[in-house]
DNA sequence: AAAAGACTTGCACGCGCGTGCAAAACTACC
DNA sequence: GGTAGTTTTGCACGCGCGTGCAAGTCTTTT
């Protein structure tokens, strides 16, 4: 047992004594840039491979004030895009060098507490993936000590002290909306998500906007309290319960496929509409159910990789913490709409 | 500057002198169970919320030799329960306690090197959860320092070393087999996944072995080479361009519901085939999906739930660190079969 | 009121490594 | 071979808190 115990926690000095160096020279082994001569390094890593040592993240973070963490704060699991985002931002995180720490906020009253509780761990950078945190929180965020950046991801913010990562929604509702236009479709029922937050899109006012400007008329609109597809499901049936025929809609455009999703199944399952023929609809993410044969959805795909990309370097001070970084998607056209 | 930087790091010390008491006296008001008055936590507790204290976990890390982290190691992300398995653990875990680091193993050569990387932040359990874990990566893991304890989830294992917390897969597939047999089925076709790992599912063995048992015959197979849906769909629309419609089977019986899914559509969409009237279908899972009324699908639901609160028993060490946990699920039939 | 018991508080030492600088070793050049 | 320049190495101190025990304080009992 006590063996075992000297066996478990090989730290650098036991490394130090076999290679016949001081500490420093062990941890300098393992730093890329780091001033070592070649052949101490080989040394000593030769000696770390015989002992199965491997630097202490923990006590790394503990001495020097950066942790290579960063908190992923997700409030809503409804949506299998928050699938592909974290995918896609833990992969490019890991490959620069920063681990990933998840935080679900769905129990917690509001945000703050997690965010403390992600300072608490010294997070280098607290990420904000999701629809439902709201002002209170981001000043929360902002007061809290030890949390360095405050991103917010896929969706704008107006909070000054954040940096907001996203797709440039305004040039995509705009491109989606004159392609619904040029379609020939006349009577557009916008599906929104919320609209309490402070950090939200602006989709649908980009819509209604451009809708406006180019055929002069106002559309209306309807708004689900959450993004789950069962409430887009419920809403949209018993909207289209106290609609006539003839005040149909021809399109429904979603604020994203998720809603768009239960929209889809909700107009051909409850009501019998055969999609596109009947009514058309568009999406906004490409979730990887949208391109199924089934919903065909004509929807905008985010540009995630380079949105990505970009918080690395905001995370590598390269970029300044605190404004906004719009990317171009690309507009996907299925038979949907 | 130097004031900021005196404010951003409120230590114990600063709250103790503050609330006229010891470093100790401080940090115990953060213990739930700690010996300590109650004025005492009282006075503590609010010259902390004064000065915006909390206690820091990494140095408390340091310190003690428990990190209350947990690595979550996954390595496919195209399969929607996924996120439901994310949720679900994530928040059961914060809620007893425990942060979860979430680790991308899809670019990592063999899980091992991001189980070193998890070791290296000594968190306190990894767990797998994932399709593609061979041996190696386990018994390296095994080998690695500080990786206190090694789960499997929603998966069994052969390896001694480790806990596999799953559901009861053997009972769960005796009982879907049933119930097609019930249905009066008689040629079926197993969807299987990869075949490679050595943690992996018994779901195949158990279809054949029952149904043979019951009806005498050999159900073939097929077996794509992931568990991503498109590899399903193109498999199962190769499969079926072979076959003589005399000859077609009757039901697809897929390992889960995300081959499921992809083998419905390659079936409908590729075949022009009704679910069920020409041919039926079930997955495993029971993903948020396959509710919609497009799949309404007869699949299987694990119990997440109580596989999660396991595994916080599991890191209480109030469960035996390894063996074989089993859970029974429930049989959720719906109109695909 | 004194003694025994129960609870509360304080403290020395250590967790493993980073920082910044000074000493040492090496290299190049005349 | 000596000097200046360059690279490499070693080290004191600190990061913020946990552990286990000893000292201190308060309560109970006879």
């Amino acid at each position: 047992m006590a063996t075992d115990k000297a066996l478990d926690t090989v730290t650098a000095d036991d490394v130090a004594a076999l290679a016949g160096v001081s500490r420093w020279t062990v941890n300098r082994a393992f730093k890329k840039e780091a001033s070592i001569s070649a052949k101490a390094r080989k040394r000593v890593l030769e000696a770390a491979a015989a002992l199965g040592y491997a630097p202490d993240l923990l006590a790394a973070s503990l001495a020097s004030d950066r942790s290579n963490l960063v908190a992923l704060l997700v409030d809503d699991f409804s949506n299998p895009h928050k699938l592909v985002m974290l995918e896609r931002l833990t992969r490019i995180l890991r490959k620069n060098g920063w681990d990933t720490l998840l935080v679900n906020t769905l129990d917690t009253e509001d945000a703050s507490a997690a965010l403390l509780n992600a300072s608490q761990r010294r997070v280098d950078a607290a990420v904000l993936i999701g629809s439902g945190f709201d002002d209170k929180a981001l000043e929360t965020a902002h007061g809290a000590r030890r949390l360095k950046k405050l991103i917010v991801f896929a969706r704008t913010s107006e909070n000054a002290n954040t940096v907001s990562i996203c797709c440039d929604d305004h040039l995509a509702m705009t491109e989606l909306t004159d392609h619904v236009i040029a379609r020939g479709y006349q009577r557009p029922l916008f599906v929104a998500g919320p609209q309490t937050q402070s950090a939200h899109l602006m989709r649908k006012e980009t819509f209604l906007k451009r809708w406006q400007e180019v055929k002069g008329s106002k559309p209306s609109f309807i708004t689900p309290n959450s993004y789950d597809p069962d409430r887009a499901f419920t809403l949209v049936k018993e909207h289209f319960n106290h609609i006539a025929p003839d005040d149909r809609p021809d399109i429904l455009v979603c604020e994203n496929d998720s809603i768009a999703m239960g929209a889809y199944d909700a107009l051909r399952y409850a009501h019998g509409l055969r999609i596109p023929d009947d009514i058309a609809l568009t999406g906004f993410d490409d979730t990887p159910q949208a391109a199924s044969p089934h919903y065909r959805l004509t929807t905008y795909r985010q540009p995630i990789s380079a949105m990505a990309e970009d918080l690395v370097q905001i995370l590598k001070g390269e970029s300044p913490p605190a404004g906004l970084d719009r990317f171009t998607g690309q507009l996907i056209i299925r038979e949907s709409a």
